[in-house]
DNA sequence: AATTTCAGTGTACACATGTTCACTAAGCTA
DNA sequence: TAGCTTAGTGAACATGTGTACACTGAAATT
């Protein structure tokens, strides 16, 4: 058998999960009931109590490990390819493999960003703001950047990732019906990253130039 | 007094105004109760069938007027300003500005592209698919565009319309408690879209090279 | 003036919701 | 082994939900 702190955590999980689940199959967030989540993790709906205060705090709670997800996204993606072209390649096909592996985690992401109360949107969103500061201090050591200052590292960053999250939706919808979308998916936002990070080393020459 | 059918009309803007009003100020239309909208517009709940036969539809109808707003956008944002610069500046400046007066509007969009039913989502990407094909027609006459083939100009408007949208949401959030961030969001948003067309021209060019 | 149409009403129903409370029983601690 | 802690139970509640139904009365049509 187990602890009952391990119980405890497996119920716990099985809450989360089954939140995932709805969320990820059709559901809403913020219209999913205290009671539906319950009954998914097979347990009556008072026990929720001993978990999460509300479902805010659930939300949080998946938010957290949405975070923890993605830093092992971008610990996966880190290799020692130094041309800038064939990393992003690798990379955005590695992302787009992630995201299908852990569709529920994304739909919620999706969802919440724009769509969950002030205080969920906001978590998300610091998340996602560390994970373009991440992905800055990856690119920094690449030639390509090494004219680029800090700050506009940061805001090409911060396109690169809202560029690859928006396309995400759109993956996430077609990939069911078509398995050849996440090539479509890879090929169309590969384009759009290629055009964000040549402009970015024109336009810092520009402005040296005046 | 009015006519039937202008009583009925008025009612039934009503009920639209009702669910934007309870979308634009905490609540996501997704979780919202055909009740409470006819609460709201002052009309008992059943009335609501006159009208529309389930939410969805309402939220249907709430996408075409919206549709109808992006036009109303375009059309006033379309100067005889031929400098691509000074052109993007006062652009994305009444942009700004037309959301905030609209923000109800705007809150939906975010919302429901991405956390609406699939039917919702699909018909707000419509509106957004179209807004980019505009646009592209709209600078297809520019010189900085000439030598940009038609695919790519799409590829850069979905891009654009992406991030000009992508960063309302902080607009929206953020333009109550501070309303200076509408000068903050235009820089912002604009840095974003030079990077994404001098990223284009210079791609464009490289491409020809080779 | 008589008749039809139909937007809005009011009641009713079966069911879902969040939260409360006292409870049980298995796991932990002493 | 005895006692305590606590995750999960089950019944109860007030309130909210979508929808059906028969209705009313004023505007539109004849």
């Amino acid at each position: 058998m187990q602890t009952r702190d391990e119980k405890k955590a497996q119920t716990r999980k099985s809450l989360m999960d089954s939140a995932l689940n709805l969320t990820g199959n059709g559901s809403n967030f913020s219209s999913i009931s205290l009671r539906e989540v319950a009954k998914k993790a097979g347990v009556v709906p008072t026990s929720f109590y001993r978990h999460f205060s509300d479902m805010e705090e659930l939300g949080l709670n998946i938010i957290d490990d949405l975070g923890l997800l993605l830093r092992k996204l971008m610990r996966q993606v880190r290799t020692n390819n130094d041309n800038l072209d064939s990393l992003a390649r690798s990379s955005v096909d590695f992302y787009a493999n992630y995201v299908c592996a852990h569709k529920n985690y994304f739909y919620f992401m999706e969802q919440v960003k724009t769509g969950g109360t002030p205080t969920l949107r906001k978590a998300i969103r610091k998340e996602l703001y560390y994970f373009a500061n991440e992905l800055a201090s990856d690119i920094r050591p690449l030639k390509e950047f090494s004219s680029v200052s800090d700050g506009d590292l940061n805001i090409i960053c911060q396109l690169i990732v809202d560029t690859v999250f928006q396309n995400t939706i759109d993956l996430l919808d077609q990939v069911d019906e078509n398995s050849d979308y996440i090539d479509t998916y890879t090929e169309h936002t590969l384009k759009q990253l290629r055009l964000i990070w040549i402009g970015a080393i024109h336009w810092q020459s520009k402005n040296r130039k005046s």
